[in-house]
DNA sequence: CTTGACCTTAGAGTTAACTCTAAGTTTATA
DNA sequence: TATAAACTTAGAGTTAACTCTAAGGTCAAG
């Protein structure tokens, strides 16, 4: 049986943000010392190391709330139920990789058409693009 | 001289956040009438579309302020002072993307591993390499 | 028996960039 | 002149996921 502390070093969470996640309903202590003090089962550690890595996969903390209810009932979950929550985490970053690629590609563009030396800004090419106010149109900036 | 919503229209913001942006110093309208209505010069529609470039590349209103405050007083900045501000956007977005692929990669390995199916999930490969805990270390999966 | 590390709670604060609300005023149109 | 659309302000709310604070209780070691 772990205390909080204990359970933070094992898993690399803080014990404040353990005592969130208890909050959000995602890690319980199975038991509680008469004082109140939280004590771990293994059982609450490997759940909390599930929470851990679906967190850093970068599943929502409603996510995993969704995939622990499964995790709990896998007999009455199917393959597919599990599968479209993580397509729709791959979905929502694939747009979220789009999105930064184009602004990779614009900064890309911007750098290098400054010099990026010690004259003055007058003619700053960089400034000039923002003002085109057609910056992000493709072809504009590049040509 | 426009009023604010033929500003909003103009530009593609809202009212809301132009004013939001009047608060954050970066769009400001010449003129007010008697009443206290605003009215935008052809320079006031000018440094508006500046901000909603820049903020479209992905600037934060921080970064825009400063990117301003250079606008307005070029000659006493230099090249080098705007590729810094671009150059550290740069950085920042590298890194989310990296972070994002890494994402994506192991979501699309889950993807993968998983029929997907309506079978009951008590075999279900994704809740399996959740529970692994080591579900991130990279070739573990993949094997 | 005291010191210090660790624990408890409720609740407020953080961040970024909006977004919305309420209550009231102005302006254009029919 | 009446009505609707557009405008004004100050300030609160939203989102996600923590992060921190205050004020106090518990426990092991010396």
């Amino acid at each position: 049986m772990l205390r909080i502390g204990e359970l933070a070093t094992k898993t690399g969470l803080t014990a404040h943000t353990i005592r969130f996640y208890e909050k959000s309903g995602l890690i319980n202590a199975s038991q509680r010392s008469e004082s109140g003090y939280r004590y771990y089962t293994d059982t609450d550690v490997r759940q909390a190391e599930f929470v851990k890595t679906a967190r850093k996969i970068g599943f929502s903390v409603d996510d995993v709330s969704t995939l622990l209810s499964i995790r709990v009932d896998k007999s009455n979950h199917t393959c597919q139920d599990v599968t479209e929550i993580t397509q729709r985490k791959l979905n929502d970053v694939n747009e979220k990789i789009s999105e930064l690629l184009l602004m990779q590609q614009t900064l890309k563009i911007l750098l290098n058409s400054c010099c990026g030396g010690p004259e003055s800004a007058t003619h700053c090419s960089i400034m000039e693009a923002l003002d085109a106010s057609n910056a992000l149109k493709p072809g504009i900036i590049a040509e």
